[in-house]
DNA sequence: CACATGATCGCCT
DNA sequence: GGCGATCATGTGG
């Protein structure tokens, strides 16, 4: 099944649906997104991210987070500074959503953090929906993306501004693990860095199992 | 579980 | 021209 068509095929039946006011969903506070990236990317488990799709809500709880810490890290789009097109969304404020097109095919979603100007961001890597909810529709970046129907239409804007695409406070979490990050070995020295939060209690998490644990 | 491969195309050099 | 912040599928242990 092609990821747009998850949009128009799979959302409407799906377990994802999720009233955000019926459950009591609160929003981030703007300065939450301005913190340190990674202290950001590890509040983000348990948070929920939700996007309205014809008037209904559908959304699931983040259990992994990647943290790219700007012009300093060699696995970042924004490494030594690069502003394009593409990247310009990280240069925005905290609470702003950026999307990028890897391998010609699959969509990530990143939320954006720190102060305007500052081009750091959490990469979303997987969620998990209520149970009875396959692990697998929502374990990585991109599955994540195809399954909530996010694409890089929806890169710049705002997660704190009512639309409809928005990121909720959830319950916390007391069973973090941290790791190095995924996809990057390219990047040196950065590769090594235990930017990866996830929940060790879930069965969502993505990647080699060798990583799972810690 | 580990590893290998093909798909597929926008972005940057 | 080359290469991904990935995924599905295939092989072999």
């Amino acid at each position: 099944m092609k990821s747009e068509s998850l949009l128009t095929e799979y959302l409407p039946d799906s377990s994802l649906r999720i009233d955000p006011d019926v459950a009591g969903l609160e929003d981030f506070p703007r300065e939450f997104f301005r913190l340190e990236t990674a202290h950001v990317a590890r509040g983000l488990i348990g948070a929920w991210f939700v996007r309205r799709y014809r008037s209904k809500w559908y959304g699931a709880r983040i259990i992994e987070t990647e943290a790219y810490l700007g012009i300093e890290d060699k696995a970042a789009h924004s490494w030594r500074g690069r502003r394009t097109p593409r990247v310009e969304p990280m240069y925005r404020d905290g609470g702003h959503l950026y999307v990028f097109l890897v391998y010609g095919m699959h969509s990530c979603a990143n939320v954006v953090t720190r102060p305007p100007g500052i081009p750091e961001a959490v990469l979303l890597r997987a969620a998990e929906g209520p149970e009875g909810t396959p692990a697998k529709l929502l374990s990585g970046p991109g599955r994540l993306c195809a399954a909530l129907g996010i694409t890089v239409a929806s890169s710049g804007i705002d997660l704190l501004s009512g639309g409809d695409i928005r990121l909720f406070q959830g319950t916390g979490c007391d069973t973090i693990g941290v790791s190095k990050r995924i996809g990057v070995d390219y990047a040196g020295e950065a590769a090594e860095w235990p930017l990866r939060f996830f929940d060790t209690t879930s069965r969502a998490v993505s990647g080699p199992a060798r990583l799972r644990r810690k």
